[in-house]
RNA sequence: GGUCUCGUAGCUCAGUUGGAUAGAGCAGCAGCCUUCUAAGCUGCGGGUCGUGGGUUCGAGUCCCGCCGGGAUCACCA
């Protein structure tokens, strides 16, 4: 790559010119802003200790040596501390002809590392998924899929929360008042069914608490002595003992919600390697704890229960197992994350979870590394940020939130309203304008959520929808659309778009900037890689779809009268539509050939 | 209250990890379809980068204080 080449040289440079060895943040090469003339960019003021000159005399006798020493150097101009360099149109084209027609351009060969496990989506078994839920699914899949293409093993795993107190309170509700319904029945996805009666379950649980404050109970008392309640306890205690109708029942409606979980993983264009379900694995923590006990590292109060002290790190006390010996939350999580170190002996685990978690996964780290799990190290969590809505949170029980399917469908009807309007497709089969409509919906949906940094917190508007047009997944697929157009045609011409381009065709200051970023994209994978962002490729293809489309506008392509430069254009325009379609399948979203 | 985090144009977001005159989209206004797809392109207006200090050749970016928002500190998950 031409920066490490001119890092090398910049070295040697200064060697020459100065007698001086430059330490890491002396040398400075990034690329040249697009309003200067010129490539790649030498920073000189960490120079002027050594050269003891001013910028400009700096500037210029390094410029001078470059343009003596590097063949690939074609002049060089200076403004300020800013050594602009100009790389020789033959090294472009050069570059251009040896990787345009490479199949992954872009991506790095996989290596025999170990595995990184991605854990993502991990969703309840008592409620439908939601927007936060899409967030969370794009993004541990997309960032499943950048970890391959910068030459990583990947396994995507699910952990579903398949029991507990919340789990009952939908089975409670729908064996009061769920009269027999089923997603048969009601033809109704199941994973809404169920949904419904965790909601129900809560609107008669607030009517008993408020009941018990009216006859002039305290309000904890009540809240923890509604009968309801109670009986879900009850229930959950049952299912710990194993007890044959419940079990059934919990299956029962847990294989409803799976199917719903499917379709809409399954619409989402989401999957998974393996699934842990938390019935089998949330009894494994508690050999991890009875261990760390024995060991000395955790410690029992007089009530029995088992405790991790963390006050030296600066947090709490933490509690792993209660004093009746079930566990909790942490206590399956140290489990699960055992079970998977033995599963895959990953060189990193990855979980993709809100940040509302964040103490929770410095308190895991912790834990484990007082346990004596090395690899504790090689946790990592990424913790995205809430989606909120315009009025502010979303909130499940209140039923303020915005359903995954229904955004889906809506997304679909705009897709379909908008294409009709335009009126493209006369000639499209309905499977045809279906399969259109799915992926513009989808493209507008997933981008929409993955151009924004996922550390921070978003905001979503349903009202305003999502737009088709500007910096939207609509806008690059129509740019990747207008390119297969025009390749088609050159086909049916009878052009042929295969060969090497010369190396004195001419190239304008646009087409230069277009391979540019073309030149750029195997780093900008390996960055969002290493950040873990999909935003970073969102934001590198949406300025290459917008330099296309300046291009596309300003210079004629099938129409160029010269051959050369129409050749030179033609695969240019395959090329970056190459880089297009790579670039959205790292984000999940895939490409029309019209639209 | 402790800890963490965020604050950039009316709105939604970038800002290449400290570099040049802080950028896009949306919304608003004005243009461009007999020429490869107008889901496009061009132009205009819009900013004390929350705020006050500090570090330095240079700060939206790093450090400290303050203001404002959010998260978390459960025998919930």
């Amino acid at each position: 790559m031409m920066e490490q080449k001119l890092e090398i040289f910049l070295q040697q440079a200064c060697k020459d010119l100065y007698q001086a060895t430059l330490n890491e943040k002396q040398v400075q090469v990034q690329k040249t802003r697009s309003e200067f003339e010129g490539d790649f960019t030498i920073v000189v003021f960490p120079l002027l200790s050594i050269s003891r000159k001013s910028p400009e005399q700096t500037a210029n006798d390094l410029g001078e040596w470059f343009m003596a020493h590097l063949d690939e150097v074609d002049d060089f101009t200076v403004i300020k501390g800013f050594l602009n360099l100009s790389i020789t149109a033959k090294y472009w084209i050069d570059f251009l002809n040896s990787e345009k027609n490479r199949p992954n351009y872009g991506y790095t060969q996989k290596g025999k590392s170990k595995p990184v496990v991605v854990e993502y989506s991990a969703p309840n078994t008592n409620k439908p998924l939601h927007l936060g839920h899409i967030r969370n699914n794009l993004l541990g899949w997309s960032v499943s899929e950048m970890f391959r293409a910068s030459g990583q093993e990947v396994v995507k795993v699910n952990l579903i929360n398949d029991r507990g107190i919340h789990i009952c309170k939908s089975m409670l509700a729908w064996q009061k008042w769920g009269g027999g319904k089923t997603p048969e029945s009601e033809n109704l996805k199941g994973d809404k069914l169920v949904g419904e009666y965790y909601v129900k379950f809560d609107q008669e649980l607030k009517a008993e608490v408020a009941d018990l404050l009216g006859k002039g109970m305290d309000k904890e008392a009540a809240e923890n002595n509604a009968p309801l309640l109670l009986e879900a306890k009850e229930m959950l205690k049952k299912w710990e003992q194993d007890d044959p109708e419940i079990k059934q029942l919990w299956e029962r409606m847990n294989a409803w919600v799976y199917e719903g979980f499917d379709k809409t993983y399954n619409r989402m264009g989401v999957d998974f390697d393996k699934v842990y379900y938390e019935s089998d694995t949330y009894l494994l923590g508690k050999e991890l704890v009875k261990d760390g006990l024995e060991k000395g590292v955790l410690y029992q109060k007089p009530d029995g229960s088992i405790w991790c002290d963390l006050t030296d790190e600066g947090l709490d006390e933490k509690l792993l197992l209660r004093a009746d010996g079930t566990s909790v939350y942490m206590t399956q999580d140290l489990g699960t994350a055992q079970l998977r170190y033995d599963d895959f002996d990953p060189s990193k685990l990855v979980y993709v979870v809100g940040n509302e978690q964040i103490y929770h996964f410095d308190v895991l780290k912790l834990i484990l590394k007082k346990l004596g799990r090395d690899w504790a190290e090689h946790i990592f969590h990424l913790s995205y940020g809430m989606v909120e809505l315009p009025h502010g949170k979303m909130k499940s029980r209140e039923g303020k939130v915005v359903d995954a399917d229904d955004l889906m469908d809506e997304m679909y009807e705009t897709a379909k309203r908008t294409s009709e309007e335009l009126g493209k497709f006369d000639d499209f089969t309905s499977e045809e304008s279906e399969r259109l409509y799915n992926i513009l919906s989808l493209g507008a949906l997933k981008y929409f959520i993955l151009k924004v940094d996922p550390k921070k917190t978003m905001t979503f508007n349903p009202e305003e929808s999502i737009d088709f047009n500007g910096n939207t997944g609509p806008f690059i697929q129509y740019s990747y659309a207008r390119i297969q157009s025009i390749l088609r045609k050159a086909k049916e011409a009878g052009i042929e778009t295969g060969e090497n381009i010369l190396t004195d065709c001419p190239v304008s200051a646009k087409e230069r900037s277009l391979i540019r970023l073309l030149y750029e994209f195997p780093q900008t994978v390996q960055f969002a890689a290493e950040s873990m962002s999909p935003a970073q490729i969102a934001n590198y293809v949406y300025e290459l779809a917008k330099e296309f489309n300046q291009f596309y506008h300003e210079s004629p392509i099938l129409k160029e009268n010269d051959n050369l430069i129409r050749d030179f254009r033609l695969q240019l325009s395959r090329f970056i539509g190459n880089v297009i379609k790579s670039s959205m399948g790292l984000l999940g979203v895939d490409v029309p050939e019209r639209m």
